[in-house]
DNA sequence: CGTGAATATGTTGGCTGCCAATACATACAC
DNA sequence: GTGTATGTATTGGCAGCCAACATATTCACG
C-alpha cells in the first residue's frame, strides 16, 4: 500500500493507540505498526508534528518522565481527546460507507443472479 | 465529512462509475455522488486532471460526441483500466483493514465482558 | 574504551494531489 | 434578452505526509 495513504486520518490513529492508556512517540509507531499487522509505518516526521498539533488543539497531554530510563514524552488523552476519537470514528464509517458504496456498489434489486 | 478526504481514492472511484458504461465528465460527477448518496461531491478541478491523468495511462479512452446535443467528452474503461478497478479494489480492502484495526482494535480473547 | 545498534525526540524541505476560483460556450425556458 | 442548467477546462494555493537529516543516550561486544 502507498506509504502516505494514512493522509486525512492519521489524527484518529494517533488518538485511537492512546485510548487504553499514555505512550510516548517511539511507542505510538510501534503500537499503529503492531495493531494494523505491519502494514502501517508511522515516521518521527509524521507524528511528532501530528502530537504536537493535537496537544495545541487541547485533545492530548504530555508529560516527560526521565526518571530510571532515557527522557521519554509520553501523550495521553484529554477528555477532548476521547470525544475527538469518537467523531473520528464517526467519521471513518461514513467515509468508509461513501467510499465503499461507490467502489462496490449494491445491485440494484429485482435482478436475476 | 471533509471534502478533501477523498485523496488518494479518486482513481478507484472514476473507474468504478465508468465500470458499468461510459460517461462523460459532468455526469461521472453526479454518478460519484448518487452512488454516494450524496456524501461526494467532487469538483470540475477535480475530475478532469485526474481523467487526462487516467487516459495518459491508458486505463481509459475518451471520444467525443458532439451528435444532436452539445459536445461531450464521453469516457470509458480500457482492458487495462478494468484490471486497475480489481486492484484498487483489492487496496482498498486492505487499506479499511489497516485502519479500522487500529480505529477499532478487536479486544485480545479471555476478556470477561 | 571504541564502535555499532537500538532507543528516543525533533526539524526542514519538498512533493503530491485535491480544491476554490475562474473562464468560456451552448441550450432552453420564460 | 436574461437567467439557469449543462458541459469542459485551467490556474494558484495549500494541507499534510514523507525523506533526510540532526542529536542524544544506553547497552552489547570485542
Amino acid at each position: 500500500m502507498r506509504a502516505d495513504a494514512v493522509r486525512g486520518h492519521l489524527d484518529g490513529l494517533l488518538l485511537a493507540v492512546l485510548e487504553p492508556g499514555p505512550l510516548h512517540g517511539y511507542a505510538i509507531i510501534a503500537a499503529v505498526q503492531h495493531r494494523s499487522d505491519g502494514v502501517l509505518e508511522l515516521r518521527t516526521g509524521t507524528i511528532y508534528p501530528a502530537l504536537n498539533r493535537l496537544e495545541r488543539l487541547g485533545l492530548l497531554s504530555s508529560s516527560w518522565q526521565s526518571t530510571g530510563e532515557r527522557r521519554r514524552r509520553c501523550y495521553e488523552l484529554t477528555d477532548a481527546g476521547r470525544r475527538s476519537l469518537a467523531g473520528e470514528r464517526t467519521a471513518w464509517s461514513e467515509f468508509t460507507t461513501a467510499i465503499g458504496s461507490v467502489l462496490n456498489p449494491t445491485p440494484p434489486p429485482g435482478v436475476a443472479t
